[in-house]
DNA sequence: CGTATTTGACCAGCGC
DNA sequence: GCGCTGGTCAAATACG
């Protein structure tokens, strides 16, 4: 401890200067002693100074963890009371498996799994397996219908959304959903299964986006309300990952593609895929924290003309222009009842542009249960998107931000919202990848906070190996699960993979167990070296 | 010949 | 109960 040092220092001082003053004969030795003594005085005074700063700092840290904490029991607390008073008459088996649960993990409501139970016996024990095994503190997995949400703000109803995707489970959501009859219908009705969806918008030519990841066409369907056939496709990266993709093009300007992708890749993916993939987890945990954190003020907010939202520092304005412009879009009205939508659009942007990380709006769907998000990154530019994704995250936000507030704003209320901690995540990985020197700061950081830069360049040459490497090599140096996982990642020179990378579920981005999956990552966002990856953009998509 | 795509059939949910 | 719609399956077909 400094304090006891430094004490230790100023005893061995004081010893000194007795001893100096029994030898005042020589006059030589007492100056040779005064100057040692005023040095050891300075240096007393310096050891002080830093004992203090030392000081200040432990007190600040603990401040900071008591309020998490604090912050964290009343989450838990707000659950746990939601749930009993939803749940009629929870078994005496549900009730401890929730209290194990729940005090583990935040992300995760056990009410599905126990509903599934019901329903399969097959799948209770992979279920409860998974769920003790994932004691994470997911940012991913709160989601509400918006008529709960008005009529009951709490989370208990929520239910994790990749969870189908860790379990191995596939589609479709029917499959999932016990059938509803006689005893069942209670638990249907309680927690129906609910996803959110990520609806990208681009500017595209060709009949799929490339997003990196491996495709295979389904089915094809046409939809009412567009002319435009919809098609389905799934992942093929692996042969039991659950993501699943919609393709249709814009009824209004064909030239706009309507992406909607639905779950969580359980499976590695390609570098110039994991830019999608955790855009649309990012963009996905922000309704998904929205959705748990305040439903209400989420409801409210969209129906106001122009509201301003701050998530953890970082403010968003939803904007009656992206309201209105929403509504014009076609919105699959009926794909998706179950499920919320968040859209980001990537086509041209009106006006201005009052946040750094670009506009943020949302607006209810006209018939959908549930609200759709928007979030608006696209560059003023009206020309087309190049086939690439990646391309138009180099439009993200004006870059106006000032990247010292930035992340001082981070640092300092880092501790507050667990729930919104994803929508930070999201909102720190566009900084990140759109700006380097805010890079540079974030790698300072994470240097100094893991007691030198040595590991975390050992990792970021780890990351290069290859792949399958971004996976489970995050610099995990958090003791609590809220997100403490950085991952220094590598992006590729042509922006073919500038976002994110290492968070490419929905479930993972606060995860730092997941069941021992090393497919998982477990990353909050990834900070990457523009300069090093390796394209390995080689992965055509289907073209359906 | 193996793989991907197409496309009609089928199923479930929902509204009337 | 019936019809509509979205979503998926799977046999047929196309392609390399």
């Amino acid at each position: 401890m400094p304090s006891s040092g430094g004490a230790a220092t100023e005893e061995r001082a004081v010893q000194f200067g007795l001893t100096s003053r029994e030898d005042s004969g020589c006059s030589q030795e007492a100056k040779k002693e005064e100057v040692i003594d005023q040095s050891a005085k300075s240096e007393i005074g310096d050891v002080r100074e830093e004992n203090q700063r030392l000081k200040m700092m432990l007190e600040r840290i603990e401040k900071d963890y008591k309020s998490l904490q604090l912050r964290f029991f009343d989450i838990i607390q707000h659950e746990t009371t939601s749930k009993q008073s939803t749940d009629s008459a929870p078994s005496h088996d549900e009730i401890e498996e929730s209290n194990e649960l729940v005090s583990l993990c935040l992300g995760r409501s056990p009410t599905e799994p126990r509903k599934e139970d019901k329903s399969t016996n097959s799948a209770k024990s992979m279920e409860n397996e998974e769920l003790k095994a994932n004691l994470t503190l997911g940012l991913d997995s709160k989601i509400m219908t918006s008529t709960e949400a008005v009529s009951n703000p709490s989370p208990a109803e929520s239910v994790e959304e990749p969870k189908e995707e860790e379990a191995g489970e596939t589609w479709p959501p029917s499959k999932i959903i016990p059938k509803r009859n006689g005893d069942h219908d209670e638990a249907a009705q309680q927690s129906p299964p609910k996803r959110a969806r990520v609806c990208v918008r681009t500017r595209c030519d060709t009949p799929t986006m490339n997003d990196g990841c491996q495709w295979r066409k389904y089915g094809q369907k046409i939809s009412k309300g567009n002319p435009c056939p919809r098609a389905y496709y799934r992942c093929t990266v692996a042969p039991s990952c659950p993501v699943r993709k919609q393709v249709q093009r814009c009824a209004e300007d064909t030239t706009i593609l309507i992406t909607t992708y639905e779950g969580t890749h359980n499976h590695p993916l390609p570098v110039s895929a994991t830019a999608m993939a955790s855009t649309t987890s990012a963009a996905a945990s922000m309704l998904l924290s929205g959705s748990s954190t305040s439903q209400q003020g989420l409801v409210s907010h969209m129906n106001a003309t122009s509201a301003r939202t701050e998530l953890n520092g970082l403010s968003f304005s939803l904007h009656d222009q992206y309201l209105r412009a929403n509504k014009q879009l076609y919105f699959p009205n009926s794909s998706s009842p179950m499920f919320p939508t968040i859209t980001l659009d990537l086509t041209t942007s009106p006006s201005t542009s009052s946040t750094p990380f670009g506009r943020f709006s949302s607006s209810f769907s006209s018939t959908s249960r549930f609200p759709s998000t928007s979030l608006n990154f696209s560059s003023t530019e009206t020309n087309s998107l190049p086939p690439i994704w990646g391309n138009g995250f180099h439009n993200y936000g004006s870059r106006s931000y000032n990247n010292q507030q930035l992340y001082q704003s981070f640092m300092e209320k880092n501790h507050q919202a667990v729930a919104s901690q994803q929508v930070l995540t999201e909102t720190l990985t566009k900084a990140i990848t759109s700006d380097p020197s805010f890079r540079t700061v974030i790698a300072t950081a994470i240097s100094s906070m893991m007691g030198g830069g040595g590991s975390l360049g050992a990792n970021n040459r780890n990351q290069r190996v290859g792949d399958q490497n971004c996976f489970g090599q995050n610099l995990n140096f958090g003791e609590t699960s809220t997100a403490s996982a950085f991952s220094i990642n590598s992006l590729t020179q042509n922006g073919k993979g500038c976002a994110s990378s290492c968070f490419n579920g929905l479930s993972s981005s606060t995860s730092t167990s997941q069941k021992g999956s090393p497919l998982q990552p477990a990353l909050p966002f990834s900070v990457f070296n523009s300069a090093s990856m390796p394209n390995n953009d080689n992965i055509e998509e289907h073209k359906s």
